[in-house]
DNA sequence: ACCGGGCATTGACCTTGGTCAATCGGACCC
DNA sequence: GGGTCCGATTGACCAAGGTCAATGCCCGGT
């Protein structure tokens, strides 16, 4: 349990507390549950009953389905700063957990009562647009998340990945530091480690980057970006 | 335009308007607007401003992406009764469709401005309430459809499609009106009309349904339960 | 320094479903 | 009644990516 003065401004970074009234944020603060994951850590399972709802404040936590031969495709890997598992409340009279939730680094995340959260809804309407807006931000990425995997191939969810990891620096020379193994990264993508393996081997002879590890340096971005673009353009 | 006295009536069965109080609810029928679908009409494109948002009184709508190659992916085939594109309001400052709308059959629908809507919601959070569970339902509509598409195969997914379709009338000889052409179907499921046709052939063989054009009897519907349940027992 | 384990890489092969093309069949329309 | 159009079907072929297996590499522990 953790109730640290500034844990509120932490909370703010997320998209469902930024707007939230002080003394409401106040209150989910102390009702809250601080719980520190080592690697491999389960937070819930696929069909628990959803009682709480999660905050990481830093590490890694992936969001996952297995397939009934033991096969793991990630829905989302959840962020620093991000909160999850807030949307379940309103499934129905027992919300159970869509997904598994598991870190995949050292991670810490705070939790809360999904109850008492429902009770501040009901009196700030500025907390129930900041959760539809968080709500229709995950719609939306699930939406782009169809498309890519039904419209386009394994090389361009890839490559858009790797697109994806560069957006602030976006001066110097593009280097991506993968924060997570690569085969969590291909159970995201909905792709055989094996296959990602090829793929970055093919970038590589193709020159478009350099591979060392968990580091991979973009020599190309233009030509990585007209991949996505003109898909049969071989 | 059309103020029906009774429209209200109508508009109840959608999850958004069920809870809504009445006063809100005509506010919301005075306001509104209906637009008459001819197959192949569309509503809104892809990256339109989103200006408004839809109930489907009868017909039958798609919400569907395209690939650069104009392959479609039908993210969702709307149903008379059910509302959609209300969620794209809490998209950030301009709210663009995350996808285009198109009318597969002759179809009614009410049109409602989302800044009266938006009004309302900060007033009553029943209405808050109706649009969190919608929204929920979807997202997790949504994160079943990710797992079929990635954790099975194309003869699960039309399976599961068919099983789908005959949820009422339980007891009886199960039989299946498929209400769209094949061809919208497999844009659905995500895959060729080619693999839909070959799928259905081979669970024909198997005796496992009968096929006369839109018309699907299904004669064996443990033996398609247990297809989707056991994947690996071909 | 050595060993063991886990992730990553690479190769050979195979399966699924896509592509292309021909044919069919029913609906509609003169 | 015959022609046309469009969706559905079927066949032959192909390609992307999965599977299986062997090997490599890095890192941590003793």
């Amino acid at each position: 349990m953790n109730r640290s003065p500034d844990a509120s401004r932490e909370l703010r970074r997320a998209y469902l507390f930024a707007d939230m009234p002080d003394q409401h944020l106040q209150t989910l603060v102390h009702g809250m549950h601080e719980v520190h994951l080592h690697p491999g850590d389960v937070l819930f399972r696929h069909g628990q009953p959803a009682e709480r709802f999660f905050f990481l404040r830093d590490g890694l936590v992936k969001l996952f389905r297995l397939s009934p031969e033991g096969d793991e495709k990630i829905i989302e890997i959840m962020q620093p700063g991000q909160t999850f598992a807030e949307a379940v409340m309103f499934m129905g009279s027992q919300g159970r957990y869509p997904v598994n939730a598991e870190a995949v680094n050292e991670s810490h995340v705070y939790t809360f009562d999904q109850k008492t959260f429902l009770g501040l809804l009901h009196e700030s309407s500025d907390a129930c647009f900041g959760l539809l807006a968080s709500m229709s931000r995950r719609l939306h990425m699930l939406v782009n998340q169809i498309e890519s995997l039904t419209l386009q191939n394994a090389t361009y969810r890839l490559v858009a990945y790797l697109l994806e990891q560069i957006p602030r620096n976006v001066k110097t020379s593009p280097e991506v530091q993968l924060t997570t193994p690569k085969s969590v990264i291909a159970a995201h993508l909905a792709i055989q480690p094996e296959t990602l393996s090829r793929i970055l081997a093919k970038l590589r002879q193709g020159g478009l980057i350099e591979v060392q590890g968990n580091h991979i340096t973009v020599r190309d971005v233009q030509a990585l970006r007209n991949l996505v673009q003109m898909p049969p353009a071989e």
